[in-house]
DNA sequence: GATGAATGAGCATTCATTCAT
DNA sequence: CATGAATGAATGCTCATTCAT
């Protein structure tokens, strides 16, 4: 058995391999993981369940490799909107404001740019689990750090309440998330990108100081 | 096959069938849906298969039945919630506020009390099929209509901001749910109520006109 | 448990019973034997489980009990068929063949006023096993000796061949039976009843001598 | 789900399949049709249940193979019989005889080489469903045909009498099917093939002109 | 690397039958 | 006699995974 992620594959196999996770992905949001079976994905990707388990070793690893490649399409995506802000010389409500927007227009964008994935990473984590779950725990983390350290000196600074990270997250991503779902799933007609200035106001009213 | 809702059972069935769902409950929240198997919640309830279809019907139905549950008693509080609220002769500012903050306490506080049920109806919601969504989204409607009707006359006051009210929800329970699935989950250490108030505060923020 | 065959039961119990038979008989031809559910046939006959239970004891004892009924109906046929024939003096090969044709008559005649019974009696004799088998054998074989007896003479006397009475029976109601089967099972239009004189004739002219 | 009937299988394949067919035969005849279970047929086979469901999809496309399986040797052996048959320049009187005898014997031979074939393709057509129906159905019309078209100038040309062939073929098959009914069920002694000749006469007599 | 036949544990569901009320 | 809840063995079928070619 030939390991499935520490060695370099050639490009032919790594293009294989981004169009049976694309594949994968549909299957995954139109049944569900557990609804998804190796043969579906087999059907979608035209090989065969052999080449799917050469690939990817099990389906748990299909599921993490998905969930993987869609976090760090999203984690590229806001790191971009948070380098790209002009920043000040100094501290300023204003930019510690626009990072927040950032964070908002972020998620808006993305969900609104890649649905299925969204659906998939904000409705599928649980799915993950395993060897995959650490390898995605560790991406988390480092991405994780990253916000953390953009913030924390407008947290230090006065300019966003003190709030421990998780919480802040919650009044940030928590009515975009909330309002996605159920945008996603069908159950409301406007698009969530309709919206998009009305969460990011809401969310900097909700986490600025005073 | 027995019909497994037109009939009057007995309260000893009755007492039976609730006992069923408790026990599904935890299976639910322990497993997730597909994960739980008939065999599961027979070896929980002690009973037979054959009673559990004898009824229920079958997996779906008592997936459905446990996901009502859930939510008749999440709305009761609710209701309990807002039909408490003192109210002054006239429309207030203040009476828009507690509403929006009896929202908010009842989310935190049944998550908090129940938060089995809470897991299972926040995050499963997609496994109801069937029938059994039918009948779930009659209630759900008729939970819609008396939470809209409760704000309308704010929201036409003047009081709360004029949005759709799908928006609203996104804005006074996302960042609470946002947590709670979090703290569910064991990935957030401080309990959700220890943020009641700012979740109001929060709240109240956000849909506030002005 | 009361013995379900060897005592005398009330009118009531009986003509329920009746009932009963009548029912499951159109649930075993629509369905199949194996097909047939007890649950189908108490939703058919509006009674419950536990006293199809009382009355029968089980389900191999309904579907012979359903069999018995429709072979005594149709011997009974039979039987009044061959009584009626006016019989001369002396044994003529007319009388031979009035009885040849009154069989043909018979088989036509009960399957085309019978359909269902003859569909089931005809096509689910392999479905009757255990204790019901050995009644309906018993039952079976006072028939053909009834019939034996009958065409003896006129076999002895020479105005029908000398063929065992397996043989005999295949030529005289196998066209009927055959034919039968296929129109019952809605695969020939042609009412059985139609060709009524055209099997007798048939049959008439294989067994007779000659 | 691999599609079970679009690609051609390698002979192994071929062959296993014919195995499979042959082992499930034996338990239809012995248990019928629904006593058989997918492990009856499994253990037989020496295969396992995959296996089964690999080649076949489901348990009425087995009992489906099987019976177009018996039907086509069948047919195959009839065919043989009719055209090996020799025809004289004009149509006459003795090569319908052989041709009504050709039928019968062929009924009758097949069904003494192949009893198990016959006990099933004879007594269990009822159990065929679904899409094999169908196909069995197609593969029934083309024999119909090739038999009509046989016996067809000889009922124009006033040798045989101008029935529809259903009937006719009542009169030829129905005795040799009741008969070997009874026989392969074990309730006749008297192999079938020795009244080869007398289903043969019989039958020429029901169904010659004048 | 690719293929697809083979494997078998596991699952939802059915159904004849029993028995307490 | 009637009722229907309870029982659990048995069944058809699925599906992730392995492995010979």
């Amino acid at each position: 058995m030939p390991s499935q992620s520490s060695h370099k594959s050639s490009p032919r196999s790594q293009q294989k391999k981004q169009q049976i996770l694309q594949q994968a992905l549909m299957c995954f949001v139109e049944h569900g993981v557990p609804g998804t079976t190796i043969d579906m994905i087999r059907e979608a990707t035209q090989t065969s369940v052999g080449s799917l388990y050469h690939h990817f070793g099990n389906k748990d690893a299909i599921v993490g490799a998905v969930y993987r490649e869609g976090m760090r399409d999203f984690a590229m995506l806001l790191k971009g909107y948070l380098q790209d802000l002009p920043r000040g010389e100094e501290l300023s409500e204003q930019d510690a404001k626009d990072g927040v927007k950032a964070l908002v227009f972020a998620n808006v964008d993305w969900i609104s740019q890649q649905p299925l994935w969204a659906q998939y990473v904000f409705q599928h984590r649980a799915s993950v689990v395993g060897q995959a779950k650490l390898n995605f725990n560790a991406d988390s983390n480092l991405f994780n750090s990253f916000i953390t350290n953009w913030f924390a000196p407008y947290i230090q600074g006065g300019f966003i309440k003190d709030y421990p990270l998780e919480l802040l997250n919650a009044f940030v991503t928590g009515p975009v998330h909330n309002y996605a779902r159920h945008w996603l799933a069908g159950r409301h007609e406007v698009p969530l990108s309709e919206y998009r200035e009305d969460f990011a106001e809401a969310a900097w009213k909700a986490v600025k100081s005073g």
